[in-house]
DNA sequence: CCTGTCTGAACCAGATATGGACCAATTATC
DNA sequence: GATAATTGGTCCATATCTGGTTCAGACAGG
């Protein structure tokens, strides 16, 4: 049964911090207090505040005491629980700001063979036939771009992006837009990408991501797909 | 008749699990516990939580116990693991990326009520002393921003910037960075943020957002803080 | 007899908890 | 101002809990 201790102790910190039970003065009781409460051990109660703490939520002063931070910090797991309900207008209005930056990034931050790899993902999807695989090698392109930027964050939120993007209900509206007509526009965009990138031309790969992003959001929106 | 014995423990554990008899923290009774419940010998538990761990559904750990892999996405739980090591340069560069055009959406979105509450943090923060209070209300600030322009997603990118922000390994640079002349230096860059967003100067908003937030790179990455 | 399953047991290695000690910074007390 | 008490920070040796592995033996069915 005893086991895990550190986990129980913190969910029932997390919750009592929840439940305002220090706001008053927000200071916790001291840690060998709550370990003499919890009837555990300093250390077992210390693992469980590190966890809370890393978090930002609590502060620890030595000599003081550990206090509640006086705004409690988003939980990201809300966050990302709201991510699910983003409308694609704001999905594509998020785009259009990220992406141009990134592709100007990549214009000189990637490596060649970082380049290379963009172009060969610009290659299969301009060769591929199925939306699927087309969808596969599009989403790899632009992944690619923000990897090419250098910018461990920037595709760290791209993936966050892609968790939307693949999602039923933005498939659906992504499979109500697609025609062959219009995977060959946006191939030819990529292309303007692409040369752009190899050319190092940062405002040009700016540029060309903006048009291309303007394409699909006017072919997202529009009221159906062309023939 | 010992036959069957482990197709009928996997069947119970199986319809156990889809009961969610063990959803509260995940986590399964421990195999030995398990086995006596059973009646049973433990490897025949094994052998039977072997295959229902094979197909995915229940992760273990040695030392810790096996637990029910239902919450988030693996892709999911890698992203929260890579964030929270961002480095400091690309939190500014993606900030450098996001913050100019969500004050340039703000300019021209936020309700004039959003516009007075990113005053009032404003306001606040420029009233702070202590550093705590004066991070407390830039927070804010720019979170108000953020806000004010009406697209959702980029809030809860910057909701994602904020826990990364808040996280011990930041606060520690902040404070390194952190003077009373330099607080009053990023007051009057808010001071021109606000005065643009107030005369919905989208374009006025952004050269000030981003030149604000080059002076607060300046300031992070210099060697040390002015007295 | 041979095969497959279950039993009961032992031991391993990794993770966690314990109980204690000492340190350093702060605060209260004299 | 000196001293003591309080509080978080760090470290350690030890114990406990957990899944991982292996093995010898029992037993049923072909």
């Amino acid at each position: 049964m005893p086991k895990l201790v550190s986990a129980d102790v913190e969910a029932s910190l997390r919750q009592r911090i929840a439940g305002g039970e220090w706001q008053a003065d927000n200071r916790l009781p001291n840690e060998r207090d709550l370990a003499a409460e919890y009837g555990v051990a300093r250390n077992t109660v210390r693992a469980a505040i590190d966890r809370i703490a890393a978090e930002g939520g609590l502060v620890r002063e030595v000599g003081r005491g550990t206090f509640l931070k006086q705004a409690a910090p988003p939980d990201l797991r809300a966050i990302i629980g709201k991510l699910t309900g983003v409308s694609p207008i704001d999905m594509m209005a998020v785009r259009g700001i990220l992406e141009p930056r990134a592709a100007a990034l990549a214009a000189t931050n990637a490596s060649a063979s970082e380049l290379d790899s963009i172009a060969a993902a610009h290659a299969a999807a301009s060769a591929a036939e199925e939306m699927e695989a087309f969808e596969q090698w599009d989403g790899a392109f632009h992944q690619r771009i923000f990897t090419g930027s250098r910018i461990e964050l920037l595709n760290y939120l791209h993936d966050i992006l892609l968790l939307i993007r693949n999602q039923d209900l933005w498939v659906q509206i992504k499979r109500r837009s697609f025609s062959p007509a219009r995977r060959l526009a946006y191939c030819a965009e990529h292309a303007a990408i692409v040369q752009a990138l190899m050319q190092r031309d940062a405002g040009a790969a700016e540029a060309a991501m903006r048009a291309h992003l303007d394409t699909v959001a006017r072919n997202l929106f529009s009221v159906s797909a062309a023939p």
